[in-house]
DNA sequence: ATCCAGGCATGCA
DNA sequence: TGCATGCCTGGA
């Protein structure tokens, strides 16, 4: 067991349900959640705004795993004054407040980002059970049965065609190159961060946004700014008039704006624009 | 019933 | 470099 504290307001619900991550679960509007990281399950209880108790079937190097997946190591409350830049953000930054980015496994961030293009979180909350499910090793956990999520060696034999069958559409075959090439660029030495930014799209299926996502979620660079439609939405509303302008120039303005933390800034703004959707409607853009 | 989602690759100006 | 189009599927 491992109990972790924050300085400032550690929000669970905000941080499981905000679209970053989609295989923890709460049975208890929140009290607690479940998930599967790396090779265990973790359990997650909320014990106050500023502590996490964390517990698992497997207490060897907890400690390390949960601290490195909860990025313990972030000052938050510089990162929200620096991204707090104008009245709008600051509403922003107050909606978002106990809001957490997480440090992903790269594997399974990989694929659920691949699976995410053209889609919607409750989609691919189900491909990925899915894929936990059929090829992923059973684990029980206080009385309930959890899937860790497969590892590259589980689904390096998986057909483009049984992807398919489990409705990833033509992700299907984006998901098949991953598996297959994965370690030819895990392998690299870390590299310089946009040089990595592109290997990432050097795989087929892999574009500017989904790398963007995975250095940001797996990789803890957190300075990228992934552009999806909602943050082109926002962008363009806020802070350029209303004129569209290309998602390549929408990530070099969030990274101008909120420079070393733009990835905070980012899932503040992605949250903030799916819970207030009236702003936004996908009809009056263009 | 159309339309369009948390994109990407491709082809064409 | 920028824009249009097809791609799978499934919810609204």
């Amino acid at each position: 067991m491992v109990e972790l504290f924050f300085f400032e307001i550690f929000d669970a619900v905000k941080t499981f349900e905000c679209g970053q991550i989609f295989r923890f679960e709460s049975n208890d509007s929140g009290k607690t959640y479940f998930g599967a990281l790396e090779d265990r399950i973790i359990k997650i209880t909320q014990k106050d705004p500023h502590t996490l108790i964390i517990s698992s079937n497997k207490n060897s190097n907890l400690e390390k795993i949960v601290n490195s997946f909860f990025r313990t190591n972030d000052n938050y409350l510089d990162m929200q004054k620096s991204i707090n830049i104008d009245d709008l953000m600051k509403k922003v930054v107050n909606y978002s407040n106990g809001l957490h980015l997480l440090n992903q496994d790269n594997f399974e961030c990989s694929i659920s980002y691949i699976l995410s293009q053209c889609s919607n979180i409750p989609r691919i909350k189900r491909n990925l059970k899915d894929l936990g499910k059929l090829y992923g090793k059973s684990v029980i956990f206080e009385d309930q049965e959890f899937f860790l999520f497969p590892s590259r060696s589980d689904l390096i034999n998986v057909t483009e065609e049984e992807f398919r069958d489990l409705g990833f559409g033509y992700r299907a075959k984006y998901l098949r190159n991953f598996i297959k090439n994965y370690p030819i660029f895990l392998g690299e030495p870390v590299l310089d961060s946009e040089i990595f930014n592109q290997k990432l799209q050097n795989i087929e299926g892999i574009g500017q946004k989904v790398a963007d996502c995975i250095q940001l979620f797996a990789y803890g660079d957190i300075s990228h700014f992934p552009v999806d439609t909602w943050m082109e939405k926002f962008m363009i509303k806020f802070y350029n008039d209303g004129k569209k302008i290309s998602k390549k120039n929408i990530r070099e303005l969030g990274s101008s704006l909120f420079g070393k933390w733009a990835g905070y800034a980012q899932e503040f703004i992605y949250y903030y624009a799916r819970n207030h959707p009236q702003f936004f409607s996908s009809k009056s853009k263009k």
